[in-house]
DNA sequence: GAAACCAACTGGCTTGAGCCACTAATGTAA
DNA sequence: TTACATTAGTGGCTCAAGCCAGTTGGTTTC
């Protein structure tokens, strides 16, 4: 542009309107999820823009995650994945005993997806206050530490890092394999005299860190929920705890409940 | 820089090294919330990287919510707000008796907040179909929709908006008035027929949309949490539906429930 | 003392240029 | 047919420059 007129300027680009163009093309239905948009740089020509600009509004749309860039390919409006929903019966012991596969796994082939968890470590360790405080414990006293990664179709989706008493899992399957048996963790820990009667669910969300993000494989724009599972049994012990990370955009919790009991 | 040399170029100014940097200082406690990050300009200077450089790390960390721009001001680290925290108790009879302010009300004093509820809506409407869905409703029967807007300090935290059959609200405050009476909207159900004996809780977290950022002054990189709240009689009738939109920085979740009841 | 002004500093946003890395389709040679 | 280059197109990232719009604190003026 010519600087003859020093008033006040009009901007030719602003990376709200290019933003807010796409998102009413999203929502008109004008790109279909898993399309492709305009690549940055036809984005600006048709708005008249730097490439620059039409970037920061796609930057925008990724943080609110409408869509994701692919890196020499294009940018794709995201498809809404199926949702995996978990809440308080995949503890019930009905669960347990009809289900081979754990909840994890049911709700993955509920959803048509392959299930597989992976125990990448098993350790001995003094746990973080905020985790003694939920067992009740001394904050010197040990625990043992399960990290589960949880994955549908071969994607991270959740990770699980169990913590139970040192005391009650020694000498047992829980302080040092990855397989629990055919009742699972909670059969496990029924059979040691602690059958989870009440749980506490603490739940949160936050946007992941920068850890998370690369081991949950998390796009731009997408928060995790943060829960903090305690297991108690019928004499209000707490006897285990666990700490799951999930991909809020596969995952949702559904609980049902008395209000008084 | 001379074009001398066509070998792999050395990059002098990189985002993500910057952001990391930050991120350090503040794991360290270089800066502690509240504090206020070198400008922009001085950030470039000191990693010898463009301003735009400077300025994609800070916004990398505002997407983290770590912390927070103020135009004209400066680039601060985020205060960790105190977490309100919400169950199932909230909706007992016993906090209905012992308590004026409502759960949201008694939460925001504990945590030593001035709450304060405005009703912007009530109206007679035909609910969007999930709601009907969740009322176990025909399509096409009308319902009363009650906007809610709760504020702490004169902050927005959450929104909720709660919808109940017509049939059921018709001539009462529930359709129209503002002002529930002592034992509050589930007083007001149970003596209607309808006391709130089991309740459904389905919880997801996301980014805000445009609007709701907005309206709930929702800063970068902080998500929602998305409830929908059922509530059903002793008789397994769902009688009320409510969608919480909160911010997630300022709200969570704490469930205590039997395994099986 | 109060009000108005001003200068310096801050983040917000845009431009246009350039190089890199990755992908997919095409062509070519074995 | 297979394997390997080539090439065009894509997003990733950086640079240097500039203007705008808030904020703050000091100075001047009344």
């Amino acid at each position: 542009m010519t600087t003859t007129q020093p008033g006040p300027e009009f901007h030719r680009g602003d990376f709200r309107a290019i933003a807010q163009d796409l998102r009413d093309a999203i929502a008109r239905g004008d790109y279909q999820p898993g399309d492709k948009l305009p690549s940055e740089r036809a984005l600006a020509t048709k708005h008249q823009a730097a490439r620059n600009t039409a970037r920061e509004a796609i930057a925008q749309l990724r943080h609110e995650g409408l869509v994701t860039a692919e890196h020499g390919r294009g940018v794709f409006v995201r498809e809404k994945p199926r949702w995996m929903r978990f809440g308080r019966h995949r503890y019930s012991s009905a669960m347990r005993a009809t289900n081979e596969l754990g909840p994890f796994g049911s709700e993955a082939v509920a959803q048509g997806k392959r299930p597989h968890v992976d125990v990448p470590s098993i350790a001995r360790v003094t746990p973080p206050p905020d985790v003694s405080d939920r067992l009740g414990l001394e904050h010197n006293t040990d625990v043992v530490r399960r990290e589960n990664w949880y994955f549908a179709d071969g994607d991270p989706i959740q990770i699980g890092v169990t913590y139970a008493p040192w005391a009650i899992v020694e000498g047992t399957a829980l302080a040092d394999s990855a397989d629990m048996g055919p009742g699972g963790i909670y059969g496990l820990f029924e059979s040691l005299g602690y059958a989870i009667t009440y749980i506490r669910e603490e739940i949160a969300a936050r946007m992941p860190t920068n850890a998370e993000a690369e081991g949950l494989q998390v796009p731009d724009g997408v928060p995790v929920i943060d829960l903090w599972h305690t297991g108690i049994d019928a004499n209000h012990r707490p006897f285990e705890v666990t700490n799951f990370v999930m991909r809020a955009d596969h995952t949702a919790l559904d609980y049902d409940m008395p209000i008084e009991d």
